[in-house]
RNA sequence: GGGCGAUUAGCUCAGUUGGUUAGAGCGCUUGCUUGACAUGCAAGAGGUCACAGAUUCGAGUUCUGUAUCGCCCACCA
C-alpha cells in the first residue's frame, strides 16, 4: 500500500495537490510529434471579465470528461484554452472603474484608455482561468490564447483584408441597432428582444387640402420619433383614404409638411391603416424611404438625446422627450387615444439598455456567399449537431442569414484595418501600419476609427489559435478539431460563424461534432444570472463539497441537451458518492496488507478454480459497466454514463460484492482471500479509471493510495479499460447462467430480508431460514453457497430441504430459486397473518387475470414473438404456484 | 406570427430501436451504534406516464389534435 487513507475524506487537501502535480508533470500538454490519433477540443473562450458560473462549470466539466476520456484511450489530445477580449463588456468594466476616479475614457484619450484596459487585464484577466483550474479542467495551458494576442490580431487583420479585397466586406449607411449607453452599433444578434408592456399612441396629424377630412390618425409606440417623420404611408389598395394622396399632411409640433406615399408594407388591418414614416429611426421606414426617394431626418444623438433637428426638444433624453411631446400633443388635443400594447423591444446584450434603431455608416460582412458551404456541410453530415434538433435551428438561420454589422464605435478591440487618404480619397485595407497612401503616396492618411465586433475574432478561434495564417505542425495536427461543446445561446454568434470562417479560410470544417448542452437554471426554472441574484456559485460548491462532487452531480443531472435545474442540495449526490468510494477503498486497504496490487491490475484471476459465483458475477458486471460507460460517453449521454458507474460502484460492488467478500476476508482460507482481493482490486482499479473523467481528483488520490500507480504512474494517463473478451470469460467460467444464478440469489436474499422486516424483526437478529430449492441443480448450487447465504441473511441456521413441510404459522416467499421459509414458532398472530396473505392472494389473482387475458387473445398468441408468449406462460405458471402456496398457508393458519 | 422543448412518484428528473412487475436521487415510513461508510445499512409506502383520439396482438414510447409551462427566432407601426 502506498499510503494509508485517512478515516475522513478531505477533498480540500487533495484537489489542489493533484492539479499541481499534473501541471508539474506536463500531463495536459499535447505535442504533434508524440504521434497517435489527434483529438482536439477548443474551449469556448470565456470573457476576460467573466467569473465562473454554473454554466461554465457544466460546459467545462463536459469538455474535460471528453478530453480525459480520449487521453486515456491513447489519443493525442489538445484542449485549447483561452479568453475573449469581450470588447464592449470589458470596456464597460474599465469605464466603470474610471468613473469611480471621476474620469471618462475621453479624459484619458484613446491610447491611454487602451493602456488602462491592458493593465486591467493583467491584474484581473486571469480570474476565470484560475477558476477553471479549480474545476479540474485539463487544458493545455501552454497553448493558452487571448483574442487580442499579437497572433490572433494578425489573423483578424488578415481575414479582414482578404474579405475586403474579395468584396465581402463593405461600408454603408444603414439602420443598425444602437446602444446609446455603450455608444456603439450592435449586431442583430447582440440585440436581445424582450416583450414589453408598452403603449400604442394614436396621434392626430392635421390635413390640409382635402375636403373629406381635416386630420388623420397614425399610431406609434415611439412618439418622440415623429420629429423625424418625412411622410405618412397608406396601403395602395386601401380605398378608405381616397383623395388623401394629393393632400398635405402637417407634422404636429414642428409644423412640417409631410408627403403621402402608398406602400405595400402598410397593413390596412393594423391601427388606422396609416403609418408615419421615419426613415432614420425605423428599419421598415428606412426601406420605404428608399423606395420612395425620401430623405431621412435624424433627430437623435449617439447618447440617446435629441439633436438640433428635434427643435424645441433638443438636448432632452429620448424618454424625457417622449413624455414632453405627449404632454404637448395632449395640450393641443392631438391625442385621439392611448392603448396598451405588447411589443418586443431590443435590449443591449451587455447593458440591457433599450436599443435604438439608428441610421449610421457601418461596416458589414456579406454573409450569403459564406453561408452556402456552411449549410452544405451540415446537410451532408460533415458537421453534426448533438442533439440533432439544433440542426434545424442552425439551417433556418443560415438560410435566412443577413449581413453582419461588424463595426463598433468603441476603443477596446481590433481596429478596423482600413485607411483613407485625405489627398486622393483612396480607401484600402491593409495589415500593419502604412505610412503613406497606397495609391498616391501622400502621407496624409488616417485609419478608420472603429473597432471590430468581438465575435470577429472568435469566429477564427479554431485555427487562429494554432498560428494561422502561418502554417505549422500544430495546425496540421489539431485542425479540424473534433468536439465543440457549447450552449444553444451562441449557435448564431459563434458556432455558425466558425463553420463559415473555417470553410472560407482553412477550406475545411472547424469541428465535426457540436454538442449543445442545456442551460443551467435555478430550481424555479430561471436562468441563473448574477443580476437576478439566484446564482449558485460553483466555487462555493467546491468549497462546501468538492470539485469532484460538483462535476459528478452536474454530470448526473444533465440529460442530453436538457436544461439543468440546480439547487445546492443536489450536490450531495456527488459528495456522498465520493465518500462512498473513499470508504470502499479504506475497507480494501484494511485487508490488503502485504498484497501486491499491481498483479491484480493485469489480471483479476489467480486460479480460475478458486473463483466463486460472486467473483464471476462482479467480473461480469465490471465488463458490462465498461461497455455501457464507453457507449454512453460515445453518444454524449454523460448522465447515463455517470448513472451506470454510480450503480455499479454503489449497488453492485459495495452493497453486494464487498458485503459478500467479508465471509472470505474475515475467514482463514488464505488462497481464497488472495483471490477475492485480486478480484476486488481489479474491479476497483477499473472503476476508478472509468470514473476518472468525471471525478478526476478523488480517483487520482485513491489510485496512488491503493498503490495502483505501480503499473501506471497517474490514473489520468492510465489505459482506458476494455471489456473482457468472450474467450477470457469462458476460461474463467463466467457464464450467463452463473450471472443469472447470482442475480436470483440476490433476489432470494432480499426476499428473506423482507420476511424479517415484515415481521418487524431487526436485520441483525439471527433467525432460522429454510429454503426449498426449485430443482436439484439449484439445490446443488445453493448448497455450495450456504455460508454466503447465511451471512447475507444474517441467519442463525440455514437449512436446505427438498420437501420441507412448513408448520402452522411459517411465512414464506417464492423466488426463482425456490421458496424461502422463516419458521417463527408462534410469534405471529395467525389472524393478522391470514389477512395479510389474503391481500397478497388478491393481488396474485388480479395479475393472473391479466395474464390469462393475454394468453386467451389469439392475436397475441399468433403475432407476438415466441419469447414474449413464452414469458407470459412462465409468468402464468409462476402465479398459479404462488396462489396455491398462499392458499396452503392460509389453510394451515386457519386450522390453528 | 413561426419554430423548438417540456408535461412520468410529494420534489427534481431518467426511461435508447414499441414487448416481463415504468426506474433513480431527494423527501417520507419502519427497523438498525451489523468489525469501510449514519455523507451509512436493511425493508417499505408512493405512479390513470397532462388530456382526447388513432395505429398495433401490445403504446410512457409512434401519429393527429388539445391544454399548460418554458425557450428561441421574427421589421406590424
Amino acid at each position: 500500500m502506498a499510503s494509508k487513507l485517512e478515516k475522513h475524506y478531505d477533498p480540500k487537501a487533495i484537489e489542489p495537490k493533484w492539479y499541481d502535480k499534473w501541471i508539474e508533470e506536463d500531463l495536459f500538454h499535447g505535442d504533434p510529434a508524440a504521434g497517435g490519433e489527434p483529438y482536439c477540443v477548443v474551449i469556448p473562450p470565456p470573457n476576460v471579465t467573466g467569473i465562473l458560473h454554473m454554466g461554465h462549470a457544466l460546459n467545462n466539466t463536459i469538455q474535460d470528461i471528453l478530453v480525459r476520456w480520449r487521453r486515456m484511450q491513447g489519443r493525442n489530445v489538445v484542449w485549447l484554452p483561452g479568453t475573449d477580449h469581450a470588447g464592449i463588456a470589458t470596456q464597460n468594466v474599465v469605464e466603470r472603474a474610471l468613473k469611480k476616479e471621476g474620469k471618462t475614457r475621453e479624459d484619458l484619450g484613446r491610447d491611454k484608455f487602451i493602456e488602462r484596459v491592458w493593465e486591467w487585464r493583467e491584474e484581473y484577466g486571469n480570474t476565470i482561468i484560475n477558476q477553471l483550474k479549480k474545476l479540474g479542467s485539463s487544458c493545455d495551458w501552454e497553448r493558452e490564447r487571448f483574442t487580442m494576442d499579437a497572433g490572433l490580431s494578425d489573423a483578424v487583420a488578415e481575414v479582414f483584408v482578404r474579405l475586403y479585397d474579395k468584396g465581402l466586406i463593405y461600408r454603408g449607411n444603414y439602420i443598425i441597432n444602437w446602444c446609446s449607453r455603450c455608444h456603439t452599433a450592435l449586431s442583430d444578434e447582440e440585440s436581445e428582444h424582450a416583450d414589453m408592456n408598452g403603449k400604442l399612441y394614436y396621434i392626430r396629424y392635421p390635413v390640409r387640402g382635402d375636403n373629406k377630412r381635416d386630420h388623420i390618425v397614425v399610431a406609434t409606440t415611439r412618439p418622440e420619433t415623429l420629429l423625424g417623420d418625412v411622410a405618412v404611408a397608406v396601403n395602395p389598395n386601401d380605398d378608405r383614404y381616397e383623395g388623401i394622396d394629393a393632400a398635405e399632411i402637417i407634422l404636429p409640433v414642428l409644423d412640417r409638411p409631410l408627403k403621402v406615399i402608398r406602400d405595400e408594407f402598410v397593413d390596412p388591418e393594423f391601427g388606422t391603416g396609416i403609418v408615419k414614416v421615419t426613415p432614420a429611426h425605423d428599419p421598415n421606414d428606412f426601406e420605404m424611404g428608399n423606395r420612395h426617394g425620401l430623405e431621412p431626418i435624424n433627430v437623435m444623438n449617439g447618447d440617446g438625446t435629441m439633436n438640433e433637428a428635434a427643435g424645441p426638444y433638443e438636448g432632452m433624453d429620448r424618454f424625457e422627450c417622449r413624455k414632453k411631446i405627449l404632454a404637448d400633443l395632449e395640450k393641443a388635443k392631438l391625442i385621439e387615444k392611448i392603448e396598451d400594447h405588447k411589443n418586443s423591444v431590443g435590449h443591449c446584450y451587455r447593458c440591457d439598455t433599450v436599443v435604438e434603431p439608428r441610421l449610421s455608416p457601418q461596416w458589414f460582412v456579406k454573409m450569403k456567399p459564406l453561408a452556402e458551404r456552411a449549410v452544405e456541410v451540415v446537410k451532408d453530415g460533415s458537421v453534426e449537431f448533438v442533439p440533432a434538433r439544433w440542426t434545424k435551428v442552425y439551417l433556418e438561420w443560415m438560410e435566412n442569414i443577413r449581413d453582419w454589422c461588424i463595426s463598433r464605435q468603441i476603443w477596446w478591440g481590433h481596429r478596423i484595418p482600413v485607411f483613407y487618404c485625405d489627398d486622393c480619397g483612396h480607401e484600402w485595407a491593409e495589415k500593419g501600419a502604412p505610412a503613406a497612401c497606397q495609391k498616391c503616396g501622400a502621407d496624409k492618411i488616417r485609419q478608420d476609427e472603429d473597432v471590430l465586433d468581438t465575435w470577429f475574432s472568435s469566429w477564427l478561434w479554431p485555427f487562429s489559435t494554432f498560428g494561422w495564417p502561418g502554417s505549422n505542425e500544430d495546425l496540421k495536427c489539431y485542425y479540424p478539431s473534433h468536439d465543440l461543446v457549447t450552449a444553444s445561446e451562441i449557435i448564431f454568434f459563434w458556432v455558425a460563424r466558425m463553420i463559415m470562417a473555417g470553410l472560407e479560410f482553412m477550406d475545411d470544417i472547424p469541428f465535426s461534432k457540436v454538442y449543445i448542452h442545456g442551460t443551467v437554471r435555478d430550481d424555479k426554472g430561471l436562468k441563473m444570472s448574477k443580476s437576478l441574484g439566484n446564482s449558485i456559485d460553483p466555487l462555493d460548491i467546491i468549497k462546501e463539497f468538492s470539485a469532484d462532487a460538483l462535476r459528478f452531480s452536474l454530470t448526473m443531472l444533465t440529460a442530453t441537451g436538457q436544461d439543468v435545474y440546480i439547487s445546492s442540495e443536489k450536490f450531495e449526490i456527488g459528495r456522498n458518492f465520493g465518500t462512498k468510494l473513499w470508504n470502499a477503498a479504506r475497507f480494501m486497504q484494511m485487508h490488503s496488507e502485504g498484497l501486491d496490487v499491481s498483479e491484480a491490475l493485469s489480471s483479476p484471476v489467480e486460479d480460475a478454480a478458486l473463483l466463486c459465483a460472486d467473483d464471476k458475477h462482479i467480473l461480469a458486471s465490471l465488463s458490462e459497466a465498461v461497455a455501457d460507460c464507453e457507449e454512453n460517453l460515445g453518444r454524449y449521454r454523460f448522465n447515463d454514463a455517470a448513472h451506470v458507474l454510480y450503480d455499479f460502484v454503489w449497488s453492485k460492488f459495495c452493497d453486494w460484492y464487498v458485503e459478500y467478500s467479508k465471509e472470505t476476508l474475515y475467514g482463514d482460507d488464505a488462497d481464497r482471500k488472495r483471490q477475492v482481493l485480486k478480484v476486488m482490486h481489479h474491479v476497483f482499479a477499473n472503476a476508478l479509471k472509468l470514473l476518472h473523467p468525471i471525478m478526476p481528483f478523488v480517483t487520482e488520490e485513491l489510485w496512488h493510495a491503493m498503490g495502483y500507480n505501480a503499473s501506471d504512474e497517474y490514473i489520468m494517463r492510465a489505459q482506458w479499460p476494455k471489456s473482457f473478451a468472450p474467450d477470457q470469460m469462458t476460461e474463467w467460467g463466467i457464464t450467463p447462467e452463473i450471472v443469472s444464478y447470482v442475480d436470483s440469489r440476490h433476489e432470494l436474499v432480499r426476499t428473506g430480508r423482507s420476511l424479517k422486516a415484515d415481521y418487524s424483526i431487526a436485520p441483525s437478529k439471527k433467525v432460522d431460514f429454510v429454503i426449498k430449492p426449485a430443482d436439484s441443480d439449484i439445490a446443488h448450487l445453493l448448497e455450495q453457497d450456504q455460508v454466503t447465504l447465511r451471512n447475507l441473511l444474517r441467519a442463525e441456521e440455514l437449512q436446505l430441504d427438498d420437501d420441507y413441510q412448513p408448520d402452522k404459522a411459517t411465512p414464506s416467499a417464492l423466488g426463482k430459486l425456490g421458496t424461502i421459509y422463516m419458521p417463527i414458532k408462534g410469534i405471529i398472530d395467525p389472524s393478522t397473518e391470514i389477512e395479510r396473505l389474503k391481500e397478497q392472494q388478491a393481488q396474485v389473482e388480479k395479475n393472473l387475470g391479466n395474464v390469462n387475458g393475454k394468453l386467451q387473445n389469439m392475436d397475441f398468441v399468433k403475432k407476438a414473438p415466441k419469447h414474449v408468449v413464452a414469458q407470459q406462460e412462465d409468468k402464468k405458471a409462476e402465479l398459479i404456484e404462488t396462489r396455491d402456496k398462499l392458499q396452503r398457508l392460509i389453510d394451515t393458519l386457519s386450522n390453528l
